[in-house]
DNA sequence: GTGGACG
DNA sequence: CGTCCACAACGCTGG
DNA sequence: CCAGCG
């Protein structure tokens, strides 16, 4: 590590680490004082990686080391827990109800449920004290709405799950290279991330103006196109049996009460990866997406900085990439 | 991993 | 007190 | 109608 990335670990600590990581001043009451890390841990000892002989304790301080990275794309958003109490080979199931117990200190909201017939009281990950909390559950992984409690219906963040099944990793990486142009060919600028298991992401930040249904459709449109292109490597099938070699383009994660996984969270995978996204010239063959454990996360990100902070930088505005896609239907250039 | 229900 | 159990969910598609 | 899928 050069001492000009180092230089840039420590403004970025000093910006974003502050005295008390735990405290978001614009959103909450002053603290008197910082508070202690009050979570209790407990099986720090219990392995969760055979192969890797990493534990659970070795999770948790991987999550509080990445916690100013992670944080930030989990904040406000309802998310879905996937627990892992014995491991990565153990049994596994979602949560995503917060029940009645849920310690003060860790956020709750009430949503509708997308049939309106009841609500749902679900966990919101805002601060460092509820990761933690959350992940002493047994979450390996934790998978946030598309969108904020702020408008639960409309999202701001439409993903492209690049899924190679039997293509191989070469052919997601040229999907992944079309799907990019095509998205900045319409004015959007999408981050790429390894999966943290097999596939790519594609993800846009934006402006929350559509509803899951509208976004589920251009996104799936775009994702025709690309298809449209790439016949030989690409699909949007979603009937595995009909896929054969090709990469499929998962579309139908942009609906409400599907989940996104974020940047920087630790997949319940042999090889312990994490979600970590990528520069474009990165994007290679010789880069297979089971890179990164979370072993090495802090130590690339001091080389390359945080490649995903556009995502909560700035959102986009779709509309002028909705009229193109528009537009590239409508033109009759052999689209039925 | 943990709280609640059951015996 | 020891054990057992639950811990998501929804529209679409193919069969 | 049910099972599989994500």
């Amino acid at each position: 590590m050069g001492s000009g990335s180092r230089f840039a670990l420590q403004k970025w600590r000093a910006t974003h680490l502050a005295d008390d990581p735990l405290d978001s001043p614009e959103r909450r009451a002053p603290a008197r004082a910082p508070r202690a890390e009050t979570v209790r841990i407990t099986n720090r000892e219990k392995v969760y990686w055979p192969a890797l002989g990493l534990t659970k304790g070795d999770l948790i301080d991987d999550d509080r080391a990445v916690s100013p990275l992670l944080l930030p794309h989990l904040r406000d958003r309802p998310v879905h827990l996937r627990r892992f109490p014995d491991g990565i080979e153990g049994k596994s199931f979602f949560h995503k109800h917060a029940p009645a117990h849920t310690p003060d200190g860790v956020r709750t909201v009430r949503l509708a449920r997308s049939d309106a017939e009841q609500s749902i009281e679900h966990y919101v990950c805002d601060d460092l004290r509820s990761l933690l909390y959350l992940v002493n559950l047994g979450s390996i992984d934790l998978h946030p709405w598309g969108s904020t409690v702020l408008s639960p219906e409309t999202p701001d963040r439409l993903i492209f799950n690049l899924d190679p099944v039997a293509a191989g990793f070469a052919a997601t990486v040229r999907v992944a290279r079309e799907l990019g142009k095509r998205l900045r060919g319409i004015g959007l600028q999408p981050v790429l991330k390894t999966s943290g298991s097999r596939g790519l992401h594609l993800v846009i930040s934006l402006q929350p103006s559509y509803s899951y249904e509208q976004i589920g459709m251009f996104a799936e449109a775009v994702a025709r196109l690309v298809v449209r292109d790439l016949k030989e490597i690409a699909t949007i099938e979603r009937s595995p049996a009909r896929r054969g070699n090709r990469v499929y383009i998962d579309t139908l994660q942009n609906r409400r009460g599907q989940t996104v996984v974020p940047p920087y969270v630790v997949r319940p995978v042999r090889a312990a990866s994490v979600s970590v996204p990528l520069d474009w010239d990165e994007l290679d063959v010789s880069l297979p997406p089971s890179s990164f454990p979370f072993t090495e996360v802090l130590e690339r990100f001091q080389l390359r900085g945080d490649l995903a902070a556009p995502l909560c930088e700035q959102a986009e505005d779709i509309a002028p990439a909705i009229e193109a896609i528009v537009r590239s239907l409508g033109g009759g250039d052999g689209t039925p």
